[in-house]
DNA sequence: ATTAATAATAGGAACTATTATTAATAATAT
DNA sequence: ATATTATTAATAATAGTTCCTATTATTAAT
């Protein structure tokens, strides 16, 4: 994967926030830098820096968030004000259960807990 | 919420199968018993279906999937074949420690173990 | 510095999953 | 039986994402 200044704003737009953002806010903040970047750029390097390991994508319901936080970890999601924060669960040995009792052998774990967040209370 | 074929049948499909269905597989199972049977009926019962606790919806990466299962349980998912595998993992009070230590209450918990199943060794 | 090879790009069309609109139809209460 | 109104089929619209093509940028070797 060679160089591009592309890439490298997108990577850096994303390790800029703890938002989880979208491709589209993504995209219109690359766009201040770089006025002229198309939004399948933006696409194709959001999945090349997936590949890479480089950033995480996860799924809010049906759409696509990136984020730059490699650690293995669990996110909250609020029912009210759609946020996602980021939480460490204990993982009891989820991984090594799984693997013998199912003969399943895990890569990731994805989990999500929705419900409501201390704002709302 | 008044009686339709439709959606009856609707609910008799997700209920007959383990696989977790797309909305597109019900449509054209669905299809098969009524000829003219729109998408948009589909997925308008399915969301009411949802809505009424009566199947529940699921995110496989960005494509919802529907499920009669509605007992909490998670779910295994091959990087091979593609197959969602019903799993019940013990699940260690999280619901509590969440609302505890993030002052979060939690309505529901996603986990998804993204890995590679028997089939495959 | 120039070149050759080719990865990456912009722009936009195409595609897929889903939701909204509308006039006609079917289920239920009276 | 009739009136009321939820539900429907058909289809247009939307949102998110991927694909295509001609052009441009990066890199390594001259």
């Amino acid at each position: 994967m060679r160089y591009s200044h592309q890439r490298e704003t997108i990577r850096r737009i994303v390790y800029s926030t703890n938002t989880h953002p979208t491709a589209d806010w993504i995209f219109s903040e690359s766009k201040k830098e770089i006025p002229d970047i198309s939004l399948g750029t933006v696409y194709r390097n959001l999945k090349q820096l997936n590949d890479e390991d480089i950033i995480r994508t996860i799924y809010d319901g049906s759409i696509a968030r990136y984020d730059w936080n490699m650690n293995s970890h669990d996110h909250l999601k609020c029912k009210k004000c759609g946020n996602l924060i980021d939480v460490q669960l204990p993982e009891p040995d989820i991984k090594r259960t799984v693997k013998k009792k199912y003969n399943f052998k895990v890569d990731g774990v994805e989990t999500t807990l929705i419900g409501t967040c201390s704002k709302h209370t």
